[in-house]
DNA sequence: GATTTAAGAGACGGAACCGTTTCTTAAGGA
DNA sequence: TCCTTAAGAAACGGTTCCGTCTCTTAAATC
């Protein structure tokens, strides 16, 4: 901080180096990001990065843990349908959200980020696939939907048709698109029994 | 080449120059490929390489013409579950190679790579979307499937499940994963009326 | 064989970044 | 108020990479 600015420390000093992280994958991707740049769009010195995280990986993983955990929550409102459309729903104000659309790069680089596979699977896309598996088994539980519809695909339908459009399609999607996922995609695929089970 | 060694020209320059572009894109992923590192690795010099292409980027968008624009062929079975089967079975093969490694990596880093975005839509992601998209349309054509079938999320279900298996969950894919995605999620999603167009 | 072309090696000046250190001094607590 | 802690600025030696240039000489062509 130059002279007359505050110093920031502790928490404080580490929200606003977790919100530069953010800003930084949003801009640079991880194969891009440095500390360098962290540390100046933070406005604080590397020192004080390295205080605290031996390098950026272990900085992005505390990102993760600290800002991108947190699935959607899903409604349950007895019909699978609507709750799929609000989580979805969600989900796509997640991406549509500083911190969302950098959990997206953050994805589409992890088979150049080993170090960062294991937290970034477990905390961020395992626990929204579940999310999405429970949802479904509710529908199951009550009679709703076709026992046997929870499987990894049908779960992980959904999710991978927005991060597809989003992340490789280049495309923004709207609450339209996502009632359409839900109508021409997810529920086809939880009523219908499969062919081979069928 | 030191002394003793072949000095390759032309076509066959290109095509070194080309085969290391995918392998460090396999290794370094977009991000961090370099110049540096693909001349080393096709071991030739920097300056063959600024001969033919002015920057990383537009030597990605050449091999991404080069090698990586042929989709995957689908077959006219007279069965779009088998037809399914087989081109996703291909795309998955496709997924197996180095080159289609790099394409999944390179997709991934997609929002980081503005001026490569185009290209790799233009000539990676819509050949494969059509060809998915005039399978099913056969199978309208033959009265198989329902009228409607095609939607652009119908048609993307299934490659975004396998990208999205691979590239994000971190899993590979079997050819009973290919049958499960086709069986769980494609086929419900070409044969059930959609909920409000139902 | 002679000539032309471009491939490959190596060097260059400069930029960016790493991880570390020193120094000053703003926070926080006693 | 005094003391302690750590934040921020700046510098450092070293590495990597960029884009370019020079020189030698391997290919290709006539």
């Amino acid at each position: 901080m130059t002279v007359g600015q505050q110093r920031r420390r502790g928490r404080l000093l580490e929200d606003a180096i977790h919100d530069a992280v953010i800003d930084e994958l949003l801009q640079a991707g991880y194969g891009r990001l440095t500390m360098e740049g962290v540390a100046a769009r933070a406005r604080t010195a590397k020192a004080s990065l390295y205080r605290r995280w031996s390098s950026i990986e272990e900085l992005v993983i505390d990102t993760v843990d600290r800002r991108m955990t947190q699935p959607e929550e899903y409604p349950d409102t007895g019909s699978v349908r609507e709750d799929l459309v609000v989580g979805f729903g969600r989900m796509l104000d997640t991406l549509n959200s500083p911190a969302g659309r950098a959990i997206a790069g953050l994805l589409g680089a992890l088979p150049y980020a080993p170090g960062l596979q294991k937290a970034a699977r477990e905390r961020i896309v395992r626990p929204r696939a579940q999310a999405v598996a429970d949802t479904i088994q509710r529908g199951v539980d009550r009679g709703e939907v076709r026992p046997g519809a929870v499987t990894p695909f049908v779960a992980a339908s959904g999710p991978a048709l927005i991060i597809y459009t989003y992340l490789i399609q280049g495309l923004e999607l709207s609450g339209r698109d996502i009632e359409d996922i839900v109508d021409q995609v997810v529920m086809p695929a939880v009523q219908v029994s499969s062919f081979r089970s069928g």
